[in-house]
RNA sequence: CGGGGUGUGGCGCAGCUUGGUAGCGCAUUCGCUUUGGGAGCGAAGGGUCGCAGGUUCAAAUCCUGUCACCCCGACCA
């Protein structure tokens, strides 16, 4: 197939777009790819459709190879399913709504969990019929509150979402190790760099539960591995290996001291050091006290919640909405400090909490027998040696701490180290949640029924077009691994003589016969655009039909290592058939 | 929703402080020259200056309001 630049649908930007910040986003924007039309909303124009299209081709092949079968459900879908499963409310703000002329409520669909379950609940009803795996490529719709990076993060988005069905835990294990399989070659042969993590399992609901990361220093998660094993995890999902109980018997009583001024847990740290306690205090000695409000998905109230965790880290936001799925978090404001004179700000401590009936949860690391520096709930005071399972016993615990490189990995082999990742694909374990709500059974051998158990599996294939960018660029423009480029050959016409045009059409004639796709650029631009475009469109081969066609040779240029070869013309249709494996 | 910023030809920006002919680069069109690294010269087309109201003889510029968008934080493929 051959395709001509001269009427190709497609204009090149010489600079950056302003509202672009993620190389991603400047590049697929600059090279023609994508524009904008709405917030998170783009339109794909003829060489960014054909890079999506490649990946959901490699997508679709590898979820067929697994055995999944493709269906289609519409993105415009009605209320009743989600309000079933509860996810009406659950979802949020992040759904978008929309009423039919009669007033009946319709959402655009941000996931399909509840229509597959219903599907094979209308279509299955014996034990022989499973196990099954579906999939549907299909754009998803969520009103995210703040759309960013061009495609990376949209609000229409194109997503391969399967679900597979079986008869009990052995086989849900069976389909889920089937996907993490299939997605380990999807993202291989689209050339990612990816870590595999473990995850929480957000709004779907679920227990065992992946994310495939691609790596990039502008992805939104981030995630930590172990030095010393291959434990790797979201922050979101990391669980803090917890010291064993020590007895409470030896320890001093319970202390209050005056300690004026010391809101803040360095004043607090300074105070006690230099009032001569006979010991040392570090951040990590006090226990801080954060409270934050909470909200179940659909109620009105708000209620209390007091967390604990070592003065020398943070809460950690993310980790702890992650930690109270699906309720909601917000920060207390003045007016409810106001309606709760007990909370007094930056003394707070378990005393007041528990006398007032909040629950308290603290930090796995808060065990029976630990003793911790903690407010007095009275302006400037604070107590020491306020020990764990004598004087105060939280209501459980809860990963809401932030996670810090240098933390010991939680299977205690090695440390913690940081980095950042773009989520390309999450898998998890649903169970019964949804066959649960609408009672998807099969009729067992014994003719009983057979409450059947879900799987779910998402990948973010318009996403993996930034994706990939992100990890294949350079600062002259795109790179695109072959598996997903726009053609595979990018054939340059530099010169004005006719010979060197027909030239370039007979050799792009000649490629193309060898079932090779050619971007031709048979523009009437000098040179320097027309390299400087190909460098831009990033196709992995750049063929150069040019001077030295007199001498019956071309060059041919490697996209990824600027790496020259002039090839004679009568061999260059073999060469690049072996070069690009067609 | 909190914080920051921006709205001026298709794109990127200046002009606004100090009101008085709407400008630059890229792109587009025409002509001549040029043709292996984003060409040169000449000419041309294209903008209700986000919107509404106000001040003024006169508003892109000052004032009030409003809308939109972008970026940073809380949600997710």
């Amino acid at each position: 197939m051959i395709t001509r630049m001269s009427s190709l649908f497609l204009r090149t930007l010489r600079e950056d777009p302003a509202d672009a910040e993620v190389p991603s986003h400047k590049l697929l924007v600059r090279a023609g790819y994508v524009r904008r039309v709405a917030p998170g909303g783009y339109s794909w124009l003829p060489l960014g459709l054909r890079v999506l299209r490649n990946i959901e081709a490699v997508v679709r092949e590898e979820m067929d190879a697994i055995g999944g079968q493709e269906i289609q459900f519409p993105a415009l879908l009605p209320k009743e399913p989600y309000e079933a499963t509860g996810r009406w409310t659950e979802y949020g703000p992040s759904v978008f709504r929309l009423k039919d002329r009669k007033g009946a409520d319709y959402l655009l669909g941000p996931t399909h969990e509840e229509l597959f379950a219903l599907t094979v609940k209308g279509e299955y009803s014996s034990y022989k019929d499973y196990p099954v795996i579906l999939y549907q490529i299909q754009t998803k719709y969520r009103d995210e509150a703040r759309p960013r990076a061009g495609i990376l993060r949209g609000r229409e988005f194109v997503m391969k979402d399967s679900y597979s069905f079986d008869l009990d835990d052995a086989g849900l294990d069976r389909s889920y190790a089937l996907h993490r399989d299939a997605y380990v070659r999807i993202f291989d042969r689209l050339g990612l760099e990816y870590v595999v993590v473990k995850a929480t399992s957000g709004a779907m609901g679920g227990s065992a539960s992946e994310e495939f990361l691609a790596v990039a220093a502008t992805g939104e998660d981030t995630y930590v591995r172990s030095t010393g094993s291959g434990y790797a995890a979201n922050v979101e999902a990391v669980e803090t290996p917890a010291p064993p109980a020590r007895s409470v018997e030896d320890k001093p009583d319970a202390q209050v001291h005056h300690t004026p001024d010391t809101p803040t847990i360095e004043s607090l740290v300074d105070f006690l050091n230099k009032a001569d306690l006979g010991r040392t205090f570090t951040a990590a000695d006090t226990l801080k006290n954060v409270i934050v409000k909470t909200r179940a998905p659909g109620a009105k109230e708000w209620t209390l919640l007091g967390v604990g965790v070592p003065g020398d880290r943070e809460v950690d936001l993310k980790r702890l909405e992650a930690s109270l799925e699906p309720a909601e978090v917000a920060l207390l404001e003045e007016a409810d400090f106001a309606a709760n004179p007990f909370l007094v700000k930056g003394y707070i401590g378990p005393g007041a909490l528990q006398a007032n009936g909040v629950r308290y949860l603290v930090d796995p690391r808060v065990v029976t027998g630990t003793a911790w520096v903690t407010g007095a709930d009275k302006a400037d005071h604070h107590v020491v040696d306020l020990v764990c399972g004598r004087d105060f016993t939280p209501d459980g615990t809860v990963e809401a701490a932030e996670v810090r490189a240098g933390d010991p990995s939680p299977d205690g082999q090695g440390t913690l180290v940081a980095a950042r990742g773009i989520e390309i694909g999450h898998i998890f374990q649903l169970g019964r949640k949804y066959t649960d709500a609408f009672e998807v059974d099969a009729l067992g051998p014994d003719s009983k029924p057979i409450r059947i158990t879900m799987g779910s599996y998402g990948i973010g294939v318009s996403r993996l077009v930034a994706a990939i960018a992100e990890q294949h660029h350079d600062e002259l423009g795109l790179v695109w691994p072959r598996a997903v480029a726009p053609a595979d050959v990018h054939l340059v016409v530099a010169g004005k003589d006719d010979a060197v045009f027909e030239g370039g059409e007979r050799i792009a004639a000649q490629l193309s016969e060898r079932g090779l796709r050619v971007l031709l650029d048979d523009r009437k631009a000098t040179p320097g655009v027309k390299f400087a475009d190909a460098e831009l469109v990033g196709v992995p081969t750049i063929v150069v039909v040019g001077r030295g066609l007199a001498h019956g040779v071309v060059e041919v240029k490697d996209r990824a290592t600027g790496e020259r070869t002039e090839v004679p013309v009568g061999e260059v249709a073999d060469h690049l058939a072996g070069l690009t494996g067609r």
